[in-house]
DNA sequence: AATAAAACATGACAGATATCATATTTTAAA
DNA sequence: TTTAAAATATGATATCTGTCATGTTTTATT
């Protein structure tokens, strides 16, 4: 099994923070999964023992409205750690969260990690970093959401997944979603999403190679209104 | 001068966490100001170098989208730290501040404080779970910013002041904002909120003391679609 | 390969909300 | 107090978006 002192995925996220001596400790102890594409890795009110560091794959978060309606808040990729949040609150999770395509993760034990996070200054302010620029982002998210149209929405959307998430080799976002997730991450009907994606592609702003969506004219897209 | 080891409102807050020569410390060093109703205490892009402890009074924290609108994206009051991202990170803002009635504060130079962060686990990890609320409380907004109406939306940021802030002793909510603020929290035009609300005041949900609001059938509200 | 199921697509229509216009009322300033 | 400015209010209208209906294409399964 791989050890975490070794692991290149680590540089990526706060575990990086931790000493020689603790990602031992923490190694000997974690398990790794592979997780199927579809799968609930966890859902709203359960209670995380951990987190997991996603090694490949992304996954989303979302949560339920009470209009029966799944948002989808925030997506988590390759590097970076999914449920945070368990290490500092014993409050169980608001959110779910489920695998977009196959992942690999690691999971740790909340019990092996949390002394760290009192003890490694390091370590717990890099946490705090990272919580303080997801804050950051939901703040954007949020004024989105409420000043924006869906078209302008899902125009934003597809030049975020392209710079955050990439490409593959022939230019398609490398993050394949349904138009249903797309509906979910703008917070609009899945038959409003499919529509703009299609004047997208008829503005020549999109093109579309099997299921993936390339972006064809950035500044195109930056201009949507 | 008030000293921070005695004052009261540290107890809600993440000061509350510090050590009794660390608040002295702090207390040598920080200045108390009079913020009156109106005044931006900080704008998007400054650069923050400190941190404000809220004594009385409130502010709104928003940010302006491209169509030129504000959003409030949160509320702080009495009690409660405005800024701690800057203790985080050397970024700018990404929200601007401003007081909506008269604010006493205190403020305390990062220089001052920030070793503590790094020295104190307690301390860090308190302002770690303030942080995590936050980020808590910032996915109900875009979920509700997402999936609701106007009219729900309102009639949400009603009960929230409600519940978070308070009532006077006649019952009104303690927290006076105009129709435009009320637009800005929920995303929608000034007149739509006007609209709304003198909508809220002919079906008995609500009514008006002066420019106070208060609040008349809470169940009501809780139901309204 | 045949079939069922899911995903995608598009039209028609209704409802929600923004915008513009115009009063009215309240607050601030001279 | 008078006047100007800001906040509140309301109507008319256009636009955006959701919903329902229906059809097509793609994917999965037997």
């Amino acid at each position: 099994m791989a050890k975490c002192e070794q692991c290149i995925i680590k540089q990526f996220n706060s575990l990086k923070s931790l000493t020689k001596s603790e990602l031992m400790r923490i190694s000997s102890c974690k398990t790794s999964k592979i997780i199927k594409k579809g799968t609930v890795i966890f859902e709203e009110g359960d209670v995380l023992n951990g987190v997991y560091c996603v090694k490949d794959g992304i996954c989303k978060l979302s949560k339920l409205s009470e209009n029966g309606k799944d948002q989808i808040v925030k997506m988590v990729v390759k590097g970076q750690l999914l449920g945070q949040r368990s290490l500092i609150s014993d409050a169980s999770s608001n959110l779910q969260a489920t695998a977009l395509n196959d992942m690999e993760v690691c999971f740790i034990p909340k019990t092996e990690i949390i002394a760290d996070l009192q003890k490694n200054p390091k370590f717990s302010f890099d946490v705090l970093k990272e919580m303080a620029n997801d804050l950051k982002e939901a703040d954007d998210v949020i004024v989105n959401m409420a000043q924006k149209s869906v078209r302008q929405r899902l125009a934003e959307t597809l030049m975020y997944i392209h710079d955050s998430f990439g490409v593959n080799p022939d230019g398609t976002l490398s993050v394949l979603l349904s138009r249903e997730d797309y509906a979910s991450i703008v917070g609009t009907a899945t038959e409003s999403a499919i529509r703009v994606l299609s004047q997208f592609k008829k503005e020549g702003l999109i093109s579309t190679i099997g299921k993936f969506i390339k972006i064809e004219d950035f500044n195109g897209l930056k201009r949507v209104e």
